[in-house]
Order: C-alpha cells, then structure tokens, then sequence
DNA sequence: GTTTCGGTTCTTTTT
DNA sequence: GAACCGAAAC
C-alpha cells in the first residue's frame, strides 16, 4: 500500500463503502461503536490524498471537542497537508461568517456574544421595564428558554407559549411583549445569543447571495458530524453550503438523537434520502467498542422504537460478561456502592480514566460526589458550568466588553458590583450618571465614573482607575490581556482572595486567559472566542491535576462520543431517568429511550445499572422508587440482578 | 433606602 | 454551588 493510500488502512467493508462513496449527497448511518469518527477522518484524508485542497473542505461538528479530535486523526493519516480544513461547530461557523459580514445585517462587526447567563439577564431586565415581577409572572430564564426552543426548532412562540405555560397563569400577549422587548434590547446593543448566531449565519446565507454564493463556491466537500442532532436552522445551513457542488456528506445515528428538547429534529436525518433522492445510503452496523452482552441491552432497548431506520449493532468482540443491575436502598447506598465498586475495578486491574460514573441530570451526581470526595478518590467532572460562566472569568472580562462595546449595560453593572456599597441601585444609578456609556479606554469616562462613585467605592477604585487611565493615555483600543491584567494587579486579585476558598485556582484561570489573549488581533475576537469555548477542556479536577487522570463523573449528554471500559449509571428509577419532566414536555419517552441507549453504548466491557428504591426529600420524608422501565423491559436474561448494599462489594 | 449577610432550597440535558 | 429570601447592618 503507498502512502498516499493511507486512508484505506484498517477500515472494514461498510466503513470503505462509505469512505470511497462518490461524490454527491451521502448518508451513513452509523450507529454507536460502529467507527464514525474513523469513518469521517478517512474521508476527509482520502479527499485530500485525492487531491482536493483542505481550505475546500468543511467539516462541522457539534462540540469544539469532536472538532479537534477528527482534526488531529486526519492530520495523522493525511500529514499537516490537512492544516488549511476548515472545522468547528456550527456556532463557529456562523461567528466566522459574521465577523466580517454582520454590518450587512444591521450589526456592528463588534458585535458581542451573549451567552446564557447574559442572555437570562437581559431578559430579566426586559420583564421588568414592562413593570413584571418574576414572582408573579413567568421567570425570565423560563422564557429565555422558550424562545430559543421556538428559534431553534423554527415554531412560533405563541404555539410553545400554549403549550407550556398554559397553566402558569400568564397572559400569552404579556409573555410575547417581554420576548418583543427582549429583542429589540439585543439589536440596539449590538449583541447576538448563541441562537442569533445560527439565525443570522443562516441569513447571511441565504439574503445576502454574495456571502451565500461565495461560501458555497468554496466549500467543494461539505462533512456534518452527528447529523441527527441538527435543528432545522443548521440543516439549512448545512444544504446552502452545500448548494453549489453538492456534496453534502452527513454521519450519524438516529438512535443518538438527544436534543431534541433544544429545537434539534431527527427527522432532518430520516428524511435525508427523501430530500437527496439520489443520496448514497451506507449503514455502519459492526460494533467495535462493546462486548456483545453490552450490545444485546442496546439493541433490546431500541427494538421497540419506532420512526427510526431499524438496525442492530453486530457485536464482534468475544463474549465477556452481562452487565449488572444493582438495586440499592437509596441515593446514599449507591453512592458507596459506587466507591466499594470503582475501588474493586480498580484492584481488577482497570485505570482510573477507563472508568465514568454517568447520570441524567447533574444534581443526580451530588451524593456521588461527596462520597468520593470523602474517600479522598480524585474524579474529573465534565462539568455543567461553561468555562466562560463562572464568576471570576465574567468578572474580568467585564473590562473588554465594556471596550468592545461601551453601551453594554450587562457589563458595566457587573463590574461596578463588584465594589463596597454598590449594589444593584447604585450600579443603576451611577450608569445614568455616567450617560448610559461607558468607555474604559477613554479618560474622559473614567473621569466621570470617579466623580460619581460614592466615596468608600471610589477609594478601592482608584489603583485601578489610575491603572486604565495609563491605557488610555498611550491611545489606540487597549488589548483585554493587558486591561485585565491591571484590573487583577490593582484590584481583583484582592478581591479573589478575600471572597473565594478556592482563589488560587481561579487565579490560574484568569492568568491562562490573559496568556491566550495575546493570539487575538481585537477585543471582540476575543470574547468570541471565550463565549464560544466550551468548558470541556477546562473540567474541574476535583484533585488538582497532577496525578494520573481520574475517574470521570459526567451527564450522558456530555459523555456522547466518549467510551470507557467501564461505565455506572446512576439513578435508573422512573421520574428520574426517564425524567418525568422530559416525559410531560415531549408527550413520550422516545427521547429519553434513546438517552439510556446513548449511556449503555458508552461502555466496552462493564456497565453497572445502578436501581435505588428509595429518595429522601428535603422534609426528611422518603419517596419510593419505582425501577426505571429501561431496566424493567429488558429482557430477563440481558442482565445479573444483585439486591445489594455496599457490603457484597 | 441600600447593601450585605446568613440561611434555605433546588437543581435537565448545551452551543 | 448558586439563587432566592428575609433580616440585620450600614
């Protein structure tokens, strides 16, 4: 085999039919374990080996994490050949497209990036210029989320208003007002969710043909990753990219489909072949990751399912052993289980990082958590928190927006918050005193800032005005790493110190921030970048790093696209997985179903099915438990019952 | 009138 | 851990 044949190497039959697919729309179906990654990177070396230039080849995935990966593998089977490929998330995508046409659209090309936190902010302060009290209305963040709900999955938000909030006792039209509000505020400050992102990428797109022909011109190999995950939006996207050459190669699997609670539709994949009539269909149905007893759990699970493309996994390794189902008193019992359990994994010989614990929702891992944390055993968490939302990051970065975008509100009361005896009327205050602007790189407004501060303010401001009034003096846009820097040296890492436990490490996090700023040419690239990073590279390590890596406690939202030889999952009783919520906003468990499918399929050799019957309230009383109706259908012999408490262990 | 503090309650899932 | 609420402190 030459080297320029290097694509071809270990793939078997279905995954070669997809790699060596003609060009023109194609679909495959690729279900958990099956080598979709493998599959997708060889397509990508093979289409450069063939000869296309990288910079014509788009490859959008979900998370920056997916992105990197399938860049790294392809780099490895096509050389640094493959460096110009464009790939990232859809949000990237859209932001990259934006930054340099967005005033084509009506925004400034500094645009800002509200992120969830942000965006929940504004809709607060939105209700409340319409004179609605989150108590007796509808809370912001409930709102905020229906209306990306209707953005995403393309509905209008009167039906979703309806739907859910028809017993909330708010009037339809009030809540409609609030959204109304709520957008005007974003487009007079300049200022995109992560929703607006899509819809105004799609925009450019699709009314500003220059933009639209342009890309599409470029783009000769368009590649999505978990394509069952796209919402009608990034489908659109997705085909007007591709509307030019026709090449639209989309991976994924139907079984996977977990998000549809945020507007994503499967039905964008069951249709593909509909929509593409002369789409190449290739199923990838060799499971290479699970033991077959694993397998044998998955397929039982999805047997029933219906709207989606039947198949079964083929399990190919040697049978090894069932997984268990634990059934444990309650939340307490099995987090020792979890221990006793990881510690005779770990005597048997498995390392640390071959291990997850898996649960449905975050606040299902506490008791977890402490556990191991008592036992003095380090875990990493994939945490819920994006690396851009905790406090100390927004903290500092507060400064740049404000220089980015001196009208930024959201900014402005932060930052000032943060002083002795400002609060949120004061910070209000002082914004109207300073004329509803704010520029931290011009010594007019830190003049006027200074004289409107009350006084036990304005002393602890002073290094730190003294500090931004020497930025502003050298002229020119101050860059956030230096501006950040200043406010840390004069001001915040005091402040770190005396509000935080854990102040070093947050310390740490704000010093790699302003180290990675110097790669930005603005302070809006930027921001863009931290917005759009998610935390996944910067987990909490709970033991501090150092050591080998840890166990991994994660949501299976989070844990898609992972494996580990070991996997427990927590917390299978109905109401909690299924979630009674997702049951009564979706009508069905389809979704639900597909989420244990994704959490069995993470595991290659051992999967522990953690039961308790039992969960005490916060009252003290105890609830009993019925067993999650994912274990209970399955089929008598796919799995060990164990009756247990940690002593069988 | 505001801010701050301390106690209480509750966590879906994410770019 | 963070968001919310009520009460104390400034």
């Amino acid at each position: 085999m030459t080297s320029a044949d290097a694509w071809r190497a270990g793939l078997n039959p279905q995954q070669l039919a997809a790699v060596e697919a003609p060009d023109g729309p194609v679909l495959v179906l690729a279900a958990a374990g099956t080598g979709k990654t493998r599959t997708l990177t060889h397509r990508v070396a093979r289409l450069v080996a063939e000869g296309v230039p990288p910079d014509r080849i788009l490859l959008v995935t979900f998370t920056n994490r997916a992105a990197r990966e399938m860049l790294e593998r392809a780099r490895g089977l096509a050389g640094e050949a493959v460096g110009g490929l464009w790939g990232g998330t859809f949000h990237h995508l859209a932001n990259r497209l934006l930054r340099r046409h967005a005033p084509k659209l009506g925004y400034p090309s500094d645009y800002l990036i509200l992120d969830t936190a942000d965006a929940k902010q504004l809709m607060k302060e939105s209700m409340a210029s319409l004179g609605f009290k989150p108590r007796d209305f509808v809370s912001p963040e409930v709102i905020r989320a229906l209306v990306s709900v209707a953005v995403n999955s393309r509905r209008p938000l009167e039906d979703l208003i309806g739907e859910r909030l028809a017993d909330s006792g708010a009037d339809p039209a009030d809540v409609l007002r609030v959204a109304e509000v709520y957008a005007r505020r974003k487009q007079e400050l300049g200022q995109m969710d992560f929703d607006d992102l899509l819809v105004n990428g799609l925009r450019l797109l699709t009314e500003v043909p220059a933009v639209g022909e342009g890309v599409a011109w470029q783009f000769r190999h368009v590649l999505v990753d978990e394509y069952q995950d796209t919402n009608p939006i990034q489908a659109e996207m997705m085909d007007r990219v591709a509307s030019r050459h026709g090449n639209l190669f989309v991976v994924g699997d139907d079984f996977q489909s977990i998000y549809g609670w945020r507007g994503a539709d499967f039905r964008n994949i069951l249709s593909f072949p509909e929509r593409y009539p002369r789409a190449t269909v290739v199923p990838l149905t060799i499971n290479y990751r699970s033991v077959p007893e694993v397998l044998e759990v998955a397929n039982a699970t999805m047997r029933e399912a219906v709207h989606q493309f039947p198949k079964t996994m083929e399990a190919v390794r040697e049978a090894y052993r069932r997984p268990v189902r634990v059934t444990l008193w309650d939340g307490q019992a099995q987090a020792r289980f979890v221990v006793a359990r990881l510690r005779a994994l770990l005597r048997e010989g498995y390392r640390p990082h071959e291990i997850a614990v898996l649960y449905r929702s975050h606040f299902q891992a506490l008791e977890t958590q402490m556990e191991l944390q008592k036992e003095q055993m380090p875990f990493l968490m994939l945490s819920g928190l994006r690396f851009y939302e905790q406090a100390h990051i927004k903290d500092v970065c507060a400064l740049p927006r404000l220089l980015a975008s001196p009208r930024d509100d959201l900014a402005f009361r932060r930052l000032l918050g943060l002083l002795p005896r400002v609060g949120a009327k004061t910070a209000d205050t002082l914004w109207t005193k300073v004329g509803r602007e704010f520029n931290p790189g011009s010594a007019v407004d830190l003049e006027r800032l200074v004289k409107a501060l009350p006084a036990a303010a304005r002393e602890i401001w002073a290094p730190v005005h003294e500090g931004l009034a020497k930025h502003a003096a050298r002229g020119g846009e101050p860059d956030p790493g230096g501006v950040i820097e200043t406010f840390l040296d004069a001001f915040y890492g005091g402040f770190l110190q005396r509000t935080y436990d854990n102040a070093p490490r947050r310390l740490d996090d704000i010093r790699e921030l302003v180290n990675q700023s110097a790669a930005f040419g603005s302070g809006a690239e930027f921001l863009h970048m931290i917005a759009l990073q998610s935390n996944l590279e910067d987990a909490g390590d709970v033991d501090g790093g150092g050591g080998p890596p840890p166990v991994t406690l994660s949501t299976i939202h989070q844990a898609k696209g992972l494996e580990w030889k070991a996997v427990i999952v927590l917390w299978l009783a109905e109401g909690m997985f299924p979630a009674a919520r997702s049951i009564a906003e979706s009508g069905d468990d389809a979704e639900e179903r597909r989420l244990f499918y994704v959490a069995a399929t993470r595991a290659q050799d051992e999967l522990y099915l953690c039961v308790p019957r039992t969960r005490r309230l916060r009252d003290g009383g105890v609830l009993p438990l019925d067993p999650s109706r994912f274990v209970e259908e399955l089929p008598k012999d796919t799995v060990d019952r164990v009756e247990s408490g940690p002593w069988n262990w």
